[in-house]
DNA sequence: CTAGGGTTAG
């Protein structure tokens, strides 16, 4: 019986034909290594190494486990490849890569599970790269991956190269049919979703005949990583129309995506059932929550959750600082990252300074945060400044004004300045009207980035507030010439947990009618007090009555208008937007706040813009 | 004995 157990794992045979293992005939299998293990069966040594090992293992217990091996060695008992793998296993789970790298190197021989538990043992600790060459000296080595091989495996396939192998290391999994495995599904269709192959890894998901909890949040978690936002949350409910369950895992993966879609109210009743159904609140899952809250304009609640956590990981400080930083509340951050610092338990990383400058950047506190990058170079912090950082300062500097001495620091920089460096410099100087550093980074920017419809857009609209309407005009012609795309704007508004979604050239609303009355209406009431319609900011070569009617057409004024329709006159109306707002948007959302005195909250590819009584948060910087 | 999905930033 006991041989049999052992033996039964070592047939090559695909699972889901496991049926077929009573065919099966002992002699012709059993081979050395087999054989040996059978015997140590009887070897009281073996046992007892065994069983106190497993107890190491079980237990972490890295010095015992550390004696046990000692005694092997001092005793000179030759342990089998099972009792070293067993020592990997128990150094791995130690944390101690290198102890098990050095059992590993020294066995004499090796199975497909030493190969299986010390490719683990790298992919775990995040050595990719290291997991990959062991992986393909293990195929050198004539051994032959099986699931747990190619599952593990494929975790470690997440570069660039990564993905590369990862698409080999499919076909040897389509030849070694092991395709159907839900365990090699999971991990295959989760590396092609990182790698962006949406459809590949929904092909790999459709495939598998079995589907469970890991393989159904794998695909859910895919799309929302991506972006697909809407894709993740629609599968979700038709998997669990279909009776998937779902765990902690899934519900992130789902709180993700209503995060991006700064679904408030279902992202409430998302959370209530997470508070109803027993599942632990763990730190990831409440990580998740605290973002969410913050992205759907509720600070509150992200910090009630926050507050209430009984632990709480960088991650968790990070979320909160972001939020605060994206709401442009610099107070929050200094106080919340104060408390970080004295509480001494989670030590900020490169994330954390990046909030906590963004953060005084947003909130209008530039010497703060520029006091606290100098405490970044000079080792205070012990979080070494990186590039996005510099960039940080760079909006620091732009913010308060100091455009000139911003170029400055850029040509200061130790690194090569990327094109979001140039791009923060040039938004600093459509703000301040800094025509001449404008023009220069303008023109170093479209050819860095020729691609980028945003630089055309800001530059144009930098030239178009000095008059210099010739400039504008080429401007428009070398962005047709060089066919940029421009991704399409697009806002939406959450009314009662149905989203809905507006798009300039789309006219499928079924109030469609209805809004843009309402949004022509609202213009022509705003400018008898004091509205005019920013024209600089359509750059079609059309009449100054054309361009305006495209003005109204923009997304974020018909969610912003259909919000005024739809929901009761006392709670804000909350918008989103793909894109940067652009300036008359802006405007037209402090005359509605004005006019009708009503809280608009409008989450931009940013920041969040909270408009009271015509003053924005963002104190017209963005 | 060895295995899969998860949170912040850009």
């Amino acid at each position: 019986m006991r041989l049999t157990r052992h033996v039964l794992p070592s047939i090559r045979q695909p699972f889901s034909n496991s049926r077929n293992l009573i065919t099966y005939t002992p002699h012709f299998h059993l081979q050395q290594p087999l054989l040996q293990m059978a015997l140590s069966a009887f070897d009281t040594n073996f046992q007892t190494y065994n069983d106190i090992l497993n107890e190491c293992v079980n237990k972490r217990a890295f010095r015992e486990g550390q004696r046990v091996h000692a005694h092997i060695i001092k005793t000179r008992y030759l342990p089998s490849v099972f009792l070293r793998t067993r020592l990997i296993v128990l150094y791995t789970k130690c944390d101690s890569l290198g102890d098990a790298r050095h059992v590993f190197d020294e066995m004499h021989e090796r199975n497909v599970v030493s190969w299986t538990a010390i490719i683990s043992a790298y992919s775990q600790r995040g050595y990719a790269s290291h997991a990959l060459n062991l992986f393909l000296q293990m195929l050198r080595s004539g051994t032959e991956p099986n699931e747990f091989t190619f599952a593990t495996v494929l975790t470690s396939c997440t570069s660039s190269t990564g993905f590369i192998l990862g698409r080999q290391i499919h076909s040897l999994i389509i030849k070694s049919n092991y395709e159907d495995h839900v365990f090699v599904g999971s991990s295959l269709l989760d590396m092609y979703a990182k790698d962006g192959k949406i459809h590949e890894a929904q092909t790999v998901f459709e495939c598998l005949p079995e589907k469970d909890v890991v393989s159904c949040t794998a695909i859910i978690s895919g799309y929302a990583q991506l972006g697909l936002d809407e894709e993740a949350l629609e599968l979700f409910r038709r998997l669990q129309g279909e009776g998937m369950q779902s765990n902690y895992v899934t519900y992130t993966g789902v709180i993700t995506a209503l995060s991006g879609l700064a679904a408030l109210d279902l992202g409430k009743q998302v959370h209530n059932h997470v508070l109803r159904s027993e599942i632990p609140s763990f730190v990831v899952l409440q990580n998740s929550l605290i973002d969410m809250y913050s992205k759907c304009g509720n600070l509150t609640y992200s910090r009630r959750i926050f507050d209430t956590m009984y632990e709480r990981t960088v991650i968790s400080w990070n979320a909160m600082l972001v939020g605060y930083s994206k709401h442009g509340e610099g107070r929050e951050v200094l106080n919340l990252f104060t408390l970080m610092r004295e509480g001494k338990k989670v030590k900020p990383d490169s994330v954390t300074m990046l909030a906590v400058l963004s953060g005084c950047s947003h909130g209008g506190l530039e010497d703060t945060g520029l006091n606290i990058f100098h405490d970044m170079t000079s080792g205070k912090i012990g979080v070494e400044p990186k590039m996005e950082h510099y960039g940080c300062v760079v909006d620091l500097l732009g913010r308060s004004g100091r455009v000139e001495e911003a170029f400055e620091f850029i040509k200061s920089m130790p690194f090569e300045p990327t094109a979001a460096i140039w791009g923060s410099l040039l938004g600093a100087s459509r703000v301040h009207s800094n025509v001449d550093i404008g023009e220069l980074v303008g023109q170093q920017l479209l050819e860095i980035e020729p691609g980028n419809a945003g630089n055309y857009v800001i530059l144009s609209n930098l030239y178009a507030s000095a008059g210099r309407w010739e400039d504008v005009r080429s401007l428009r012609d070398l962005m047709l010439k060089k066919a940029v795309a421009k991704e399409p704007g697009r806002s939406w508004i959450e009314i009662d947990q149905v989203l809905h979604n507006f798009h300039a050239s789309d006219h499928s609303h079924p109030r469609r009618e209805e809004i843009c009355v309402k949004v022509k209406e609202l213009s022509v009431s705003f400018k008898e007090v004091g509205y005019v319609p920013d024209l600089s900011c359509v750059l079609h070569d059309v009449d100054e009555e054309q361009k305006e009617k495209i003005l109204l057409g923009h997304s974020e004024k018909l969610a912003l208008s259909f919000g005024l329709i739809a929901t009761a006159e006392n709670v804000p109306i909350r918008v989103i937007k793909n894109l940067r707002i652009c300036v008359d948007c802006h405007n037209f959302a402090k005359y509605i706040s004005k006019v009708y005195d009503r809280e608009v909250s409008l989450r931009d590819k940013n920041r969040f813009h909270r408009i009271v009584g015509g003053k924005c948060s963002c104190g017209d910087y963005w």
